[in-house]
DNA sequence: CCGTCTATTTATAACTC
DNA sequence: TGAGTTATAAATAGACG
């Protein structure tokens, strides 16, 4: 796919290969984004740079897909994902804000492609931001809940709350980075939408449609895995 | 690429949306395995067809990679190299990577799955602790916090809470899941292993792993189409 | 339900700044 | 060193058998 086609033999020159395995890594996990988002599946990719850095994507997360995958056992075919709960049918895994941006007719293939990349963002923006209200909103409970037992809960209902914490304590962190960047650096952020979108630097995504970037375990301070 | 650009929208015809899924899953192995040999970097990639059935690829292996990611640090190699086939007989796998166009549920009977899945059952401990740990670093966190406010507050959006819950819902779930069948598994595995690898009876399974796919044209077919 | 076959859309190798 | 551009190689949506 370049100006010319390439050997499939490992690239002997550092340099090349670094750029190689950017671009590429890139390419693959936008690739897996796109099949999550069209045919609504878990998947999960992790892979080792040249240098030895960990880079990894997954929808919703890694570690849920690579759980689902090693408890092989519980998993039988229904059909579509998970258990689904009384209300919200679809649940966090909704697909469809549209926000076309799109002008209309005559644009070049270049724009089209940033505005695509736009609309991205302002996707990921959005879910961001759900998911910080739902954050807000489960944590509320979540104290509330725990007040109201007076500190002595079943062991299933702890089990619920911990697990909530670890995830709301997650979201957070992810919202609050996100929302950094765009106070701070909107325009930057505008001009190199492309980073954004496709690589791993901003460790603030991991929105329901598009997964989860970045080698980062759940854990705050998460370094940018950089090569 | 197609005939015509599609929209990164969920694919609503289940009969579309699985071919879909089998197309791309194909195209984006393929270009994990080339980025594993332009790159020789270590990838592993898990996929959940809309059927729910585990779809895989790695290089070296799966869990190798995996087991890497979640350990971080203390682990490097193994020690324990990727379970060997008693006689590969037939297939041939390009170098030691491993290719999974099956789900993981239909063929049986192979020693060397058995082993896999030992070896998974050990991950699933070690990912098992590892939330554990992080259960409780987030548990100290959430209620260290808790306690220095003591008030809550931020209705923003009620609509979306669900999201929150219902992910929360879901993990204690499959924590849940996990546990029940950490127990109850591990010995009905380790007595098949035995079994089988005293009988050594092996073969034939359709495990795939070893067709001709960097590059090659032809390809067995062996996903299922039933997902 | 599948393997093939194009017409098109994408990805990206090499280049440029 | 890293982001952006362009010429080509690839992937793949639909069509077919």
């Amino acid at each position: 796919m370049g100006r010319r086609k390439i050997e499939m033999k490992m690239v002997t020159d550092r340099s090349c290969r670094q750029v190689t395995f950017s671009k590429r890594r890139t390419g693959l996990f936008k690739k897996a984004n796109e099949l999550a988002t069209l045919c609504a599946v878990q998947i999960a990719i992790i892979v080792f740079s040249p240098g030895g850095k960990p880079f990894s994507f997954g929808n919703p997360g890694v570690e849920p897909v690579v759980g689902r995958f090693l408890n092989r056992g519980d998993e039988h075919h229904d059909g579509q994902q998970r258990p689904r709960l009384p209300r919200d049918s679809g649940g966090r895994r909704r697909r469809n804000q549209e926000l076309k941006l799109e002008p209309s007719g005559s644009a070049t293939g270049r724009s089209e492609r940033l505005v695509e990349e736009l609309n991205g963002i302002q996707r990921r923006i959005q879910l961001e931001k759900k998911r910080g209200e739902a954050l807000e909103k489960a944590v509320a409970r979540a104290k509330a809940s725990a007040a109201a037992e007076g500190g002595s809960n079943s062991l299933i209902s702890i089990s619920v709350e911990e697990m909530g914490m670890e995830e709301l304590v997650e979201m957070r962190r992810r919202l609050v980075d996100l929302r950094e960047q765009l106070d701070g650096r909107a325009v930057e952020m505008e001009a190199s939408s492309t980073l954004l979108l496709l690589s791993n630097k901003s460790e603030a995504a991991g929105d329901s449609r598009g997964g989860s970037w970045g080698g980062g375990r759940r854990r705050r301070s998460v370094a940018k895995w950089r090569d």
